[in-house]
DNA sequence: TTATGTGCAAAATGTTTGCTCCCCA
DNA sequence: TGGGGAGCAAACATTTTGCACATAA
């Protein structure tokens, strides 16, 4: 069921300190269920009311705005208007997407930075990374053959 | 003037095989008059009526999208609402930004990819690269001192 | 001349906010 | 039981669209 405790959110909750709410369980318990996929504010709506669970829109942007700011959660900015959200569990924490020009599909990728690029930042321009992002536009392999940027 | 058709700007044209508007005219002059800089749709919107030109807000809109189709303008999605265009003369592409998270200072940056990156995706992924962007978040120098993530 | 671009206003979209009532700690 | 949280609807900001008119080629 749905709000149940399971360990994982029972860790998270802790780490946050927050009044737990019934609201709040469901969310995060539909984020760990999508650990790795990128969710709308719409598309959690969407995965909580299919459970026959009903909550509003405005609870869904405050609640993710607060695991936000308790960096539980990353917020995507893709092409397409609405932005995407993930939970974020070990390390799924800076990978890289790579974003098909032609399809839209987002497949992951990691290892492309420089190892050192932390220090450097630091030293080169008194800039203290906490966290990066980098998306990658192109062609994926299926939509290579026929592509040209229209 | 502000429509006076300057070399870059001829040279853009050229590339782009376009209809030339007195909008599109003032458009990619205030682009290009501010290379490098992050314009929201609205802030270009504000230049040009500065100048004592109005052009209407959907124009504006359609000329971006087909900036951004031909290649010559950049969109960037920082955190805040609306979107940031940028116009792309040789190389404003590809650089890097730097976000600070509390004061919200955009810095560039460039380098920090692993060289055979382009090659690695294609052959890893079968990914063919165009572009990429690389936004990474933290604090400024200036920030650095008193920054705790609220 | 005529296909294409423009302006305006209205609509669509995504997100935020005010306020009242509710419920966790 | 008190203060933070939820729901609802309205507000907001940004972007898109339909249509009549204007204009570059």
């Amino acid at each position: 069921m749905s709000t149940e405790v399971n360990p994982i959110m029972n860790n998270l909750i802790e780490k946050m300190d927050i009044r737990l709410t019934y609201q709040r369980k469901i969310i995060l318990n539909t984020l760990i269920e999508n650990v790795g996929k990128h969710l709308s504010a719409n598309e959690i709506y969407t995965l909580i009311k299919d459970k026959e669970n009903i909550i509003g829109m405005a609870t869904i942007y405050r609640t993710i705005d607060m695991l936000l700011k308790k960096g539980v959660v990353i917020k995507h900015d893709f092409g397409d208007s609405a932005a995407k959200y993930e939970i974020e569990i070990e390390n799924t924490r800076n990978h890289h997407h790579l974003i098909c020009k032609k399809c839209g599909k987002v497949i992951e990728a990691s290892g492309l930075i420089k190892d050192d690029f932390y220090e450097r930042l630091l030293e080169e321009k008194g800039f203290q990374c906490t966290d990066y992002k980098l998306k990658i536009f192109g062609y994926c392999d299926k939509c290579r053959v026929s592509a040209k940027a229209n």
